[in-house]
DNA sequence: GCACACAAGTTTGCATACAAACTCGGTTTC
DNA sequence: GAAACCGAGTTTGTATGCAAACTTGTGTGC
């Protein structure tokens, strides 16, 4: 159940079918769920074994994890990468670069059907039921896909992604999205708000709030200062 | 020379001592040189025999390249990546996104050490004659990492470096490069002025201006749209 | 003269082989 | 009893082996 809120934001990453992208992408999730501990050390004949394949895609795909960023390398063979608070609030503050320039290209240049599709999704996650919580993951997750795919920029997408897979094997950054998932909807109304009315510098702002809020428990456990104030009016 | 040019902000990806890492290191600076060229096919016997190496630690590398985004899979095997201008326009449009949130953490958070570098960097390049070009590549780069060092935040930080060798291997690349460097000054001089008064927000519209007046021959040239206008205050 | 087929040669994707480097338990020495 | 040393057992880093998939060029049929 922990898993399913954490996947909010995965996607695989496909290469023209290659053994090693299947494992890259297992791993990836096995990580990112937290079904490998961090620090774990990576043995790579354990995983080959377990994976059912020899040595040389595992050891393929570990290249790709530690480009990723999700796995480091130790003096010998590598280790699940264990995230510090500062690097999840650094990462937070990644975020919220990008997904609020996302937000404001969206507002500024997104076409009528982007916008509308925006706006659908956003009047569909206000019907739902408190309950109902695969369904929230789920449309945040495309309420924020949508922003993305009307900002018109894929490698701004692609950067979204890959700051999304960063902060989540940690007991905090649970407790962080489940947050998020419960304030969502009156964030999500002024972002919505700021793009209807084509206003790039709200959006931005707005969007950048939001996310600030989402770690709000996150700065508070930790103590860490919170990332920049969003800029006034 | 044009690969001194380039050269500007790549940085080695240093592992403890492994031969694919130094595979990596070598591939992707001839990639981003144009040394191989785009569209490229890479044989893997061909690139181990150059380098010296068995084939296992070059297809680490082409694993890492891939992630990286400088090489594309083929079918079969894996090829130079070429950059469309649209890719290109997303690009700086990102570096947009990356580089002012940089800017502003630095006016915002900047320790006066910090900011005090920044200056220093500046002025000692307002010093430089204009043909001594090496220099002028050099305390261009530095003042960019002056920047991103000030913003403490190296998850932003590596994020700019990796953006930056997205769009070297073009022509108009080049062409923008020495741009930036002509116009550098009196754009630096706005960015310095905002940090200096600890004005995120004004850090942050001076430096996305610079990016994208860097950009300026090539969207000319592209006939693309400019990214999203800076805001006015 | 064109197209299709087939075979030789590449080149890959994955598996495995092997030596060097590290780990760790036990034994010896002080 | 603690520290240092030794050696068996792992585990890695790199090289190589091998079959399948693709490419290319030639020859054959129409």
């Amino acid at each position: 159940m922990c898993a399913k809120l954490v996947l909010f934001m995965l996607h695989d990453d496909p290469l023209p079918s290659r053994l090693s992208s299947d494992v890259y992408n297992v791993l990836r999730r096995q990580i990112v769920t937290g079904e490998l501990r961090p620090n774990q050390p990576l043995i790579e004949l354990d995983l080959a074994e377990r994976l059912q394949v020899s040595r040389t895609p595992v050891r393929e795909s570990l290249q790709r994890l530690a480009h990723a960023g999700l796995v480091v390398p130790r003096k010998r063979g590598w280790a699940v990468r264990e995230f510090t608070p500062d690097e999840i609030r650094q990462n937070a503050e990644l975020r919220m670069a990008l997904e609020g320039y996302a937000a404001s290209l969206a507002a500024t240049r997104g076409s009528p059907s982007d916008i509308a599709a925006i706006v659908a999704i956003h009047e569909r996650r206000l019907k739902l039921r408190r309950s109902d919580e695969e369904m929230r993951v789920k449309t945040n997750r495309d309420f924020h896909d949508a922003i993305m795919r009307a900002s018109g920029n894929g490698r701004l997408t692609d950067a979204i992604y890959h700051s999304g897979q960063f902060y989540f094997n940690t007991p905090i950054a649970r407790a962080t999205t489940g947050e998020e998932l419960a304030l969502g909807n009156a964030d999500h109304a002024l972002i919505v708000a700021a793009i209807l009315k084509r206003d790039g510098a709200a959006a931005e702002r707005a969007m950048r709030a939001h996310i600030q809020r989402t770690f709000a428990v996150f700065w508070r456990v930790t103590g860490l200062a919170e990332p920049l104030q969003v800029q006034p009016r």
